[in-house]
Parts: C-alpha cells; structure tokens; sequence
DNA sequence: TGTTAACCCGACTATTTTGGTAGGGATTGT
DNA sequence: ACAATCCCTACCAAAATAGTCGGGTTAACA
C-alpha cells in the first residue's frame, strides 16, 4: 500500500514539465537534475509517459519531451496509470468473499475517484500559491 | 498500490469474528476453512491482530478467538494498520517535493479517512443485506 | 495426571516486486 | 562527422510478500 518510487518520480516528471511547459521541451537531464530522480531510470519512465500518451519526445542533439496535452486534462491518476497499469487496489488472484469484495471496491473507487480529481495543473497552481506564501514571508 | 494477501485475510477473519461474534469463541481452524486462508498464515495473522488489541485469545483444548471490541468500534483502518504497521502512502525515504509531497498528504488522508469510515459492523450489516436479496431471488 | 487440541513464537524460505544499471542502437542539430 | 539526446532490451541486487516449520505453552477432560 505504498506509492512506489517509479509513481512518485513520474508524477514529479510531469509537474516539471508542465512548469517549463511554456519554454518547449526540456531534457530527461535537467528533469532528473532538478527532481533528483537518477537519470537512466527517469528515462524508463519518461518511455512509459510517451508509450501513455502524456509526453511527446524529440530525438536527437537538442532533444527532449513536452507535455503530448495541456496539464489541464492531465490527472494524477492518468500518470499512475502509464507507469503502473492497472490501478485497482485489490490483487484478482484473491478473495472471491463478496461483501468484504464489494467493500473494496468501494475503497478503490473512491481513491481512483481522488486521483481523478487532482489535475497536474492543480499542483502546478498550488506550487505558484505555495511559491507566494514564502515570497510574502521573507 | 495493491492490498495485500495479509491485509485481505486480516479483514476476513474479523469479519468471520463478528459474524459469530454472539456464539462466542471461534477457533482459528474454523476461520481458515470458511475464509479459505491457509491455516499456519492466519495464526500469524492472528497473532498480530491479537497484538493490535482487536482481538483475544483463549489457549488450550477448545480455545479460539473473540473480538476485544464492538464490530461498530473496529474500522477497516484499525485492521489494515495492526496488520501493516504505518498506512501512509509515501515512503518516508522519498520525494522532498513540498507541492507534491502534500498533494499525496491529501490523497492519503483521503484514503485513510474512508478506511475509517467503514465499520466491521458496517460489513455484517451489508452481507445480512445481501443475504436477503438472494432470498428473494429465490 | 496424561493426552490432546488448541494457541504462541521465532526462524526460515521461495517467489515476486522494486529500484535501479548497462550496453548499445537510432536520430538529429551543428 | 560527431556529439548529444532519446530509445530499447536485458540484466541484477535488495527488499517485500506469502507462506511454512518446529516446537513451546496452556487448558479441557478422561
């Protein structure tokens, strides 16, 4: 039950690029730079992001990725989803009891419901507000 | 992002412990036959929800287990952390990302907030529910 | 009081998943 | 041409998971 390290460096990816969005691509180097993700496995990633749809890329010398939608529509469950696959919380190999099943599935559906919420562009608008708050501090 | 087998069986065995909450003790043979869990797994299974105070014990010839508390006092979260230990989603090793990292912080005490929300009790209520609706289709 | 049926505890093990790394190929700007 | 970048497959070590095992402790009961 926890969000593996893959989930948590794609999301970070993402946000990163829907920061820099406006400037065109940026580089798996500078995304792992500034996010701290090691760069060969960022890059495995950043494949899984492309193969969803969510990240365009740009080979060669002066290479990169740019966001392949407009952070608007991209949700965090959209992000999980192109590095885990499938989502759902309960291992089909278990548990046929169908009450404490339907239980679960109501859990499940809640939580994908959460992350279907949660917008990259919100994280994006909270950072700016967060980036504020420290601004009015100093 | 998956439950796992133990968390599963865990709620099981409560649940099968309140559904006979009333008839006393239930042995742990009987809980592994009803719930298809392997025997040896659910008594450490047990053991742990022992510890977590969700459940007591009797040893010896026709011993067995009880629960410790009310079926409407035990939540799905209060099972999932004796047998889990700590619930939250992001490991402590990862991602110092502050915008992120609370977004996760929301995304977990969302999660958690509907775990607790869900009574064993609740449970009971629901296969009595779906007990009667199968009668009917008869 | 001896046997037996249960719970209890610590250690062990096979398998799967996770979190990367490595080598090298394909593509493109300069 | 060459250098930088992305792409793809394969590999690997460490950790987590899903049990198993041996044997100890406790209590009912004959």
């Amino acid at each position: 039950m926890k969000i593996t390290a893959r989930a948590d460096y794609a999301v970070l990816a993402v946000f990163e690029l829907a920061l820099r969005f406006q400037n065109g691509r940026t580089q798996a180097r500078e995304i792992a730079e500034r996010q701290q993700i090691p760069l060969r496995f960022l890059e495995q990633i950043l494949i899984q992001l492309k193969r969803g749809g969510l990240v365009k890329s740009v080979r060669g010398a002066s290479g990169g990725y740019i966001l392949a939608r407009l952070p608007a529509s991209i949700t965090l469950k959209d992000v999980l989803e192109a590095v885990e696959g499938d989502l759902s919380l309960l291992d089909p190999r278990l548990n046929p009891n169908s009450t404490v099943l339907r239980v679960w599935k109501e859990v499940e559906s809640e939580f994908l419901g959460k992350l279907q919420s949660l917008s990259i562009e919100d994280l994006v608008r909270r950072k700016i507000r967060e980036d504020k708050i420290v601004f009015y501090h100093i």
